[in-house]
RNA sequence: GUGGAUGUAGCUUAGUCGGUUAAAGCGCCAGUUUGUGGCACUGGAGACCGUGGGUUCGAGUCCCAUCUUCCACCCCA
């Protein structure tokens, strides 16, 4: 196949079968951030190239290796997105949100991009259902934004995850742990893996991030953040426990998980799940209290997630957890001739008017065909129309799934499909209420 | 960026030691039935066998390269 019917290396299309799944866990992120005071924020795919560098880290991986980065026409150094919350600070800061009520609430939805060797759970175009609360330095803050995340999980059906939460600490006590762990991993310099060596002198806290079995052998008996945080430090983290226990949130504290973004302070979190692959956290996030500073605005606590929505869907897909089904047409109106279709036409207009999911022939095709459509499409019910019909007004409703008639006019065929509609809801209903 | 696997109609696959018009099921279209879907039967459309080279009288099949997809490392959501 040629570029021209082809997508680019690590994309995906949803396609009409699918996009309702979409619509619908969207739709449950929204109204759930909606329940804890969280509004939507829509901000650009691409920022200008420093606003990454400064926030999530120019030693960064994501930075370094991952951005898909240009110049455009008028010679600007422009990126797309790799995350969301760089761009959304930037615009709190510009409209001048940190300088009014706090705290901001927001949430968003976006594409995010990332030039990265696809496999399963990692897309360069995947898409982030995240949360950023800005203004908010109190524990509860924490503990109110994870327990927004388990709830966007669980009204969506997931309960078969693991939230697994640490504290890194503020760059004061984190000197301190810095300088225990280079001590400690340079006695053992001469068995880490050759990417850990680097990281001994960048960034030691990676260095218990490491999944080869030598290093994270190693990294297993390192001194341990929690014991090296100051007492402000400590005392957050205990209260976030807290607070945690108290909204009946299980937790368990990996005092192992390190982000890789650099902006990250105190309290870090991830919710992980062991039946997606490789790729395993569905959810990240935590407390990045140095960041509005440091893009320029005022010293304002801030802290977020953000969720991966193609791996939550494969989270869905492997523990066979069902979506609702998309919604049908309610009607199929057959016509034959042209006097028909004209009628269809006239029929499809008022019923859509009157809120109906309507479907007729417009591909001119004989009946048995357009019966068959008919049943392919799901529609509940059907109606064919000819010069019989349209002489005496009357016609036949007949029901797809069960196959029984009622004839019905015209004139009132509105009326009597509602009531129709409600009839088989209902049978439905009774249905599911039988099988509980 | 490194490693392993993969690629034949829209989908799932068959295709022998290299041999003539590349096969089947599902799906799609139409008919059997000139006004009624699901079942059955009949017919039809649909594949430059991922792409480009090479070996050969001859390549879907063998060789090389390249791309895609999948999986893992790395990293992250």
């Amino acid at each position: 196949m040629s570029e021209i019917n082809r997508a680019v290396k690590g994309t995906n299309d949803v396609l009409p079968e699918n996009s309702h799944n979409w619509q619908f866990v969207e739709g449950k992120m929204l109204e759930t951030a909606g329940l804890y005071g969280f509004s939507e924020i829509r901000v650009p795919v691409f920022e200008h190239t420093e606003v990454f560098l400064r926030s999530v880290g120019d030693t960064t991986d994501v930075v370094q290796k991952e951005m898909y980065t240009f110049d455009d026409k008028g010679g600007r150094s422009i990126t797309l997105r790799p995350e969301l919350t760089a761009g959304v600070i930037r615009s709190a800061i510009e409209n001048g949100l940190v300088n009014g009520a706090l705290p901001v609430k927001v949430c968003y939805i976006g594409g995010c991009y990332r030039y990265e060797k696809p496999q399963a759970g990692r897309l360069r175009e995947f898409h982030q259902f995240g949360v950023e609360c800005i203004g908010a330095a109190a524990p509860n803050a924490d503990a109110e934004v994870i327990a927004l995340a388990r709830q966007v999980l669980s009204s969506i059906g997931i309960e078969k995850i693991s939230l697994e939460i640490n504290s890194i600490g503020c760059p004061e006590c984190r000197k301190a742990y810095h300088a225990a762990l280079k001590e400690y991993f340079s006695s053992k310099s001469d068995e880490l893996c050759a990417t850990c060596l680097d990281r001994l002198d960048r960034n030691p806290m990676r260095i218990l991030d490491c999944k080869s079995p030598v290093c994270s052998e190693i990294a297993a008996s390192a001194p341990v953040v929690l014991d090296y945080l100051c007492d402000d430090c400590r005392e957050h983290f205990e209260a976030v426990k807290s607070h945690l226990t108290a909204a009946g949130i299980e937790y368990t504290v990996n005092p192992h998980i390190v982000r890789g973004l650099d902006y990250y302070t105190r309290t870090v979190f991830e919710f992980v799940s062991g039946d997606i692959g490789a790729q395993a956290t569905v959810c990240g996030g935590g407390r990045y209290d140095g960041l509005i500073s440091q893009m320029g605005g005022p010293a304002v606590p801030s802290l977020g997630f953000a969720m991966g929505i193609e791996r939550l869907m494969l989270v869905l897909k492997n523990q066979g957890i069902a979506l609702p089904e998309a919604p049908v047409p309610d009607l199929y109106i057959a016509a034959l001739g042209e006097k028909a279709q004209l009628k269809a036409t006239a029929l499809c207009a008022s019923l859509r008017e009157d809120g109906f999911r309507v479907l007729t022939d417009i591909c001119g095709r004989g009946l048995k065909p357009q019966m068959k459509y008919a049943g392919k499409s799901g529609a509940k019910f059907s109606l064919v129309l000819g010069d019989a019909e349209i002489e005496t007004g009357k016609a036949r409703l007949k029901n797809m799934q069960s196959g029984e008639e009622i004839s019905v006019s015209l004139n009132t065929l509105s009326d009597r499909l509602l009531e129709c509609v409600n009839a088989q809801a209902l049978e439905s209903l009774e249905e599911a209420v039988l099988k509980d």
